[in-house]
DNA sequence: GGGCACTGTTGGTCTAGGCCAATTTCGGGA
DNA sequence: TCCCGAAATTGGCCTAGACCAACAGTGCCC
């Protein structure tokens, strides 16, 4: 059986969409049984909704479903998650996918030897059908042997990979810099050449340490923003005050 | 009294600090009763560990001490200890402090009324030196009356709220976007005109939600990255393997 | 009418113990 | 000697109950 918290944090959210924000839950003893659970248990449950950002607490008043999702900045791992978390409608569009040997400077980052083959696939990501950003994704022949290009239209890579090859993710690490658009990215994006925009690396590895993807996404400066919750020190999980 | 898994995980951290990276912790049911606190709680300040990412825990085989910090990105609230993160000398040029009236648009950030009085200092942001960031920060007057841009040459902004007026900053919100820098910025980071930027805005506010300082800065985009430890979907706290 | 102490409600922490699940260890058999 | 399976070890989850601490409303007192 899954965890009975998970569980719980499920119920827990489907109680909360029929809710209004700024409306507090039932006290955490009454909860507890009407889910059947202990305390304790509830609790760890509502903790894992907290830091989703849909509830908070407030000390002696009570748990209250919070506001509208804020964007929790740099966790991105999926277009798609991240445009609708964003209130957007994502697509994608296949500009370019073909098979390439590794070129010394990619067999480093994919972590192969040099003139490996790899899977390359450039799309053309949207937010309600206007351009966002443009994806260069790399995989390793040997990763998801027989994908191509067409497979991911109609697919997440993510899904393809744990359905189709059994990969499950397990991390990776993204950097973000700063960059402005060159010629062909000015064109695909429909900007100015030497706008600014956001440039995004990312490697994401599996559970057993192999490098599955390296991704390059270059994101319309002029579109695309972070929004992020700071917290002071150390120590609790949510701030900000607003009663009901 | 201090919460108790608060002062136990200051001695786990005291602990590890004298082992070796990979080092297993003794097990939880050996230290709970040497630290004279239930598993639980124990557990509980582990916990914390791990969400400081000094410690590892692997299902079945032990909590292992984990490796040097990896940059997190975003718990930035100073410049001082991001740059001190990031292994460079933090340093701060005053470039111009005065007192003004807020603006229609100043005033709705900070939330006052039109036309109050408003320290501003513009400082720029060194790093081993160099130019690194031209930061602008707004204070409402009676926030701290009495600060000038004098004061905050040899001390924390954040220390002197502390201080001298009392405040703790109980959180705030900081949107990241993309620039490029006007002639001014250009010439005072020492890079060319319409040079890429980060341009940061960062509102925080007091534990009585009052807003303390709106805060805009642009980092040269040659020399500033985040770099952001992904995790899969949702659940548990670390990934990566490596035994000792 | 205003302010303050009291009190009930609600979240926050802690305990002691039990059982489950992943991993490692170790002994016996081939 | 090597390999496999059982047993011990270790973290993961859950319970039921207790007490502490912050908050909100009430009503008394001035």
């Amino acid at each position: 059986m899954a965890a009975k918290y998970l569980s719980i944090r499920d119920q827990i959210l489907d109680l909360i969409a029929e809710m209004e924000v700024g409306e507090a839950l039932p006290p955490e003893r009454a909860l507890a049984p009407q889910f059947g659970v202990a305390r304790m248990t509830l609790r760890r449950a509502i903790e894992e909704v907290i830091r989703e950002g849909r509830l908070k607490r407030k000390h002696g008043a009570g748990t209250f479903v919070a506001g509208p999702k804020i964007a929790q900045g740099l966790a991105v791992t999926s277009f798609s998650e991240d445009m609708r978390q964003r209130g957007v409608v994502p697509s994608s569009r296949t500009l370019d996918a073909g098979e390439l040997a590794a070129s010394p400077k990619l067999a480093k980052r994919l972590e192969i030897t040099s003139g490996e083959p790899v899977l390359r696939v450039v799309r053309l990501r949207l937010a309600d059908d206007a351009p966002m950003a443009v994806e260069t994704l790399h995989v390793p022949g040997r990763v998801a042997p027989g994908l191509d290009g067409q497979a991911l239209d109609h697919a997440s890579f993510y899904e393809l990979l744990a359905e189709r090859h059994g990969i499950i993710l397990a991390g990776g690490v993204q950097t973000i810099e700063v960059t402005v658009t060159d010629d062909r990215e000015a064109e695909i994006l429909e900007v100015p050449v030497h706008s600014p925009a956001f440039l995004f690396e990312r490697v994401s590895r599996a559970r057993d340490g192999q490098v599955v993807e390296f991704v390059r996404s270059v994101y319309r400066g002029d579109r695309y923003q972070f929004r992020v919750d700071l917290q002071p020190a150390r120590a609790g999980s949510n701030l900000a005050d607003d009663a009901p």
